[in-house]
DNA sequence: TATGAATGAGAATTCATTCAT
DNA sequence: CATGAATGAATTCTCATTCAT
């Protein structure tokens, strides 16, 4: 094997391992919190010790950091693909939803909540907050169009938000992957249909 | 004053800091939670060192015990409210959602959110998870009554459930009392709206 | 006993234990450096677990924060007495001298020697730094005056005063207090009839 | 080229590349002692890894030994020089400070103060105990022989070589090559005026 | 009731060191 | 020769908890 593709191969090896290490990290601060999760079992699940974490992040911080920053890069992405996409505010959210809920229950791993923004450093903390600021503004933003379009009846678009990211990052508190009787179908119909039918302009 | 006249004072007292202690702890436990909030935080908002918490509670664990039965008392409290005063099974869920978010929001301080039940040791966890399953029970049991007597769209109850109690238990996460914008009168109106718009059967 | 005795006690004890506590300190930094000493060595030597030196100093970098302030105390006092008692420059320094090594062999436990100001944070950092050098700056003013009336040789102060603390600040490298075949007394002999010697004008 | 003149240019390179480190982990030692220096930092000065140190030695501790050998070996040289080149006790001390001055500050890259040895391993310890006291005692030596031959006052000679060890090895502390408003010229008049002129015995 | 002083268990973090490549 | 990846021991620090007063 060439040294090119030694070290490209190296290079993606790697790539693997930090996804894997970004996933199973935000899994546990999903359910357990930040100061909850301990590294020491974050490395047991991935079958290495405490102190190899540092190879990847320079600190716990760090690790959330980068899991948060992962968390909104796929926000984004689900945010932009929701907004092209469809036409009137309504379909908008109901799409958003739906990409949210593959994002956490999917097969790709869980996707970190973003629960603890304010009790980090103030370099992290300014950037994270700003990003997932502007994350909520565009969901209300979809709101606002929404009711503007006459397909969802008029409210008050930030609490609307509140109460709609609420029911989403609340799931990875009870949802389990494996062993769980509601599959990620049964829960984007039912919340599709309560949420999209709350908002939704009737007659 | 009478020796019992004394006792009783004494007594009152008592009860009166020790409730105030659920409640700065249970504000405490929902913003941080358990493991990121430390006893001499709580200590300190009370004006007393962490070590004379000691004389309240016998452990850090049986504080969070006592936030959840109180959580516990005045939530089954609210779902009886609920389930007595009112006909059709929309109308429990919204008294319940109601009562709820007063429970959150409030001027009797805030109520804890049983988010960590699973971590705490097994004599504790099992008495609360039995209560806490009990109480979604009887919301899911709600939902299941209006969609017999037909105020209640066909869904799964206990997803339906999950996606209101996560609405609700995440209010606490953006909700600070005081400094902020919204009132719990506006809070009320817009989580009913499209939670209980959501539910409802149409036409 | 009052209250006000009693508590005028405990904080008598606290100074006591505190004042230890840094002589054990500097003693041990002084010997094996900063990063060299570990808190469970200082703490052993106190007979306390390391944990409890939290209970004096928030952190290992504030504990050589304290030792160094207590040094430049005690070495500002030094330059004071140095300064006021005496006529010629040249007796200045001899006090000084006197008294230094009096402050690192002598009954009141060692004094901190001021190496590890660099590698301290910034805040620390710059208030020590200043307040070193002023002392540096006030010996070889002692250098200067002495030069100016004709009891020192002619000399570049600062690099006279470099070679005297060098020679002072070696000592706790070679002086363990006990066993010890040379006593304060004719090591105070010996560097002063050296240094002085050294910098007197002859003739 | 041949194969014999291949094996003596790697070992020549290697040769360079050792004494390169040595001096890079010497300057590292003196300013930052032993525990101080991680052996990181040295490496990144040398534009490699970590890792690749143990091409060299094996292990921290063999890597102050090594310098501390080197130190030896110059100093034990110097003092050589000394002891022959002149005649008075005198003349050999300011020939030797001149010489150990040059080590500590000259083009040839910083020589190793010996302040560690006490916290090494027996086996190297006791090697390098014995052969910096003969070295000090070689010092004293001089001392002794300008006592006797009426070049020197009179005077404790081990510790007049204490202040005098003292005075230079103290000289790393604070003399950082290159940004620097003394040089060597300037260092070694004022100290061997200091110092010589201390020792020199009047009239 | 409440505090001062301490402890012990665990946490994060650093660092010398190893080893396959 | 050198690096990437990992380990294990030691260290700093936090925190719930205890206990005499």
């Amino acid at each position: 094997m060439p040294d090119a593709a030694k070290e490209f191969d190296r290079d993606h090896q790697y790539q693997m391992r930090f996804e894997r290490l970004l996933r199973v990290a935000a899994a546990s601060f999903n359910q357990k919190g930040f100061s909850g999760t301990s590294l020491k079992d974050v490395a047991t699940q991935l079958n290495i010790t405490d102190a190899a974490l540092y190879y990847y992040v320079r600190s716990k911080e760090e690790l959330v950091f980068q899991c948060y920053q992962r968390a909104l890069d796929l926000g984004e992405a689900a945010l932009r693909e929701a907004d092209t996409a469809h036409g009137r505010g309504l379909d908008k959210v109901r799409r958003y939803i739906e990409l949210q809920l593959e994002a956490l229950c999917g097969p790709n791993g869980p996707v970190a909540i973003l629960s603890e923004i304010p009790s980090l450093k103030s370099n992290h903390r300014d950037l994270l907050l700003s990003r997932a600021r502007a994350a909520s503004r565009k969901v209300s933003g979809f709101i606002k169009t929404g009711i503007a379009d006459k397909s969802i009846t008029p409210c008050d678009p930030e609490l609307a938000c509140a109460a709609i990211m609420g029911a989403l990052n609340w799931v990875p508190k009870w949802y389990h992957p494996g062993g769980h009787r509601s599959s990620l179908e049964q829960i984007r119909e039912t919340f599709v249909g309560l949420l999209i039918g709350g908002l939704e302009r009737k007659g």
